[in-house]
DNA sequence: CCTACCGATCGGTAGG
DNA sequence: CCTACCGATCGGTAGG
């Protein structure tokens, strides 16, 4: 039942690193078999490894891929983006839609680190240590001008951002029935507490009304509505 | 090469449950075959099926295990601990300490987390809503008495200091290497940013000294939390 | 807790 | 990109 019979020349090897990075982001790659990942992609398995080397080489190229695309176009949205929303809300928001349009991207990374955390280590290194610079300095800078608190630890700080939006993301499914009882369906709660954390955690507190009680709604638009 | 022999009664049992949960961690359930499991408690293969029904059992027991000494830990550690911290660094470092015995731990609720979400979702409601909701009703009255935002969402926030611990431990070996150069050994930069974030993210800032430029030691002086 | 053994499936190859 | 096929290993069982 190969629904879709198509011949274009790098068509079976794009879609073959499509449904890998479904299956592997949902199963794990031990849990996902050639077998089942010819099944998905609607060839026989062995064109599997007349496309790739081996079962290890699609895994290769799928991170490759997504931590390229990850280094291409974090950059791209920082400029970006500021729909509405304050120049650090718009940076926040732009690292956690690049994994919230496809949350496999967080499973994967997340398996990987657990997987292989050496490899995935100097993997990291190597497609993010740019990245993570422009940050930190950014963040060093906002240190001098007195805009940020000086106990930041700016690549801790990233770091532990970074671990949020990957959680959030790749464990929504889990998360969603944790809220008490209402499933926080497009995760607005989990978005707003994140940049808010990531907020407070970052700058000084300017001329901070000191709000106290019952938060009225301050614009993020949380309201805890459990009841 | 059986170097331990001991016949204490529900002594394998116990082994059994210990080196899976060694090897679920380090490998996941599918990179884990029986027989790697039998070798490295140091049985047959067949003996691990005396003592559990299947491959699947050992796994539910080694979850079950966890989830119920992290309900009976945590509250016992939150009422001790405070060992020169403030109570609220006690608390999160009572958590975080936890899992920092054994990143294991952390590392296998993150894999359930990702391997079978409707199933741990459900098992993390039974064992840890109590826990939640005492959590989360301790900062409801701090929002009361003022002492805490009140654009705090009480259930995220919780849930998103604990992704921050979770991806701390289980991702130690591989974000040590992100720290730009040095490896941050017994990961105090992280823990202290870890608390760091987690009071700011919860306290309205009373009468906070505007620090500005270099961050002068503040007196966070939250060490290694390991006392 | 062991020996002996099972059918099914694993990743991968030969050869076209 | 396919058919045919490989040895190795998988989780699990029989029977003691």
């Amino acid at each position: 039942m190969a629904a879709t019979k198509s011949s274009q020349p790098g068509d079976v090897r794009q879609r073959i690193l499509g449904e890998s990075t479904r299956l592997f982001a949902a199963r794990g790659f031990e849990g996902t078999s050639l077998q089942a990942l010819a099944d998905a992609v609607g060839v026989r398995k062995p064109s599997l490894l007349y496309h790739f080397d081996s079962k290890e080489a699609i895994r290769d190229q799928v991170i490759d891929d997504l931590l390229n695309h990850f280094r291409d176009e974090i950059p791209r949205r920082l400029a970006a983006a500021q729909g509405g929303l304050d120049r650090f809300a718009s940076a926040v928001s732009a690292l956690l839609e690049f994994f919230r349009e496809d949350p496999d991207r967080a499973r994967l990374v997340l398996r990987e680190v657990l997987d292989q955390p050496e490899a995935t280590q100097e993997r990291l290194l190597t497609h993010l240590q740019p990245w993570v610079h422009l940050v930190t300095d950014y963040i060093r800078m906002g240190q001098q001008s007195g805009r940020v608190r000086g106990d930041v630890d700016p690549e801790v700080y990233l770091m532990q951002v970074v671990m949020m939006v990957l959680g959030t993301v790749a464990s929504a499914p889990v998360t969603g029935a944790l809220l008490d009882r209402d499933e926080d369906p497009g995760m607005p709660r989990r978005i707003d507490e994140l940049i808010r954390m990531a907020r407070v955690g970052l700058f000084v507190d300017r001329d901070e009304e000191k709000r106290s009680g019952t938060g009225t709604g301050t614009g993020t638009g949380t309201g805890t509505g459990t009841g």
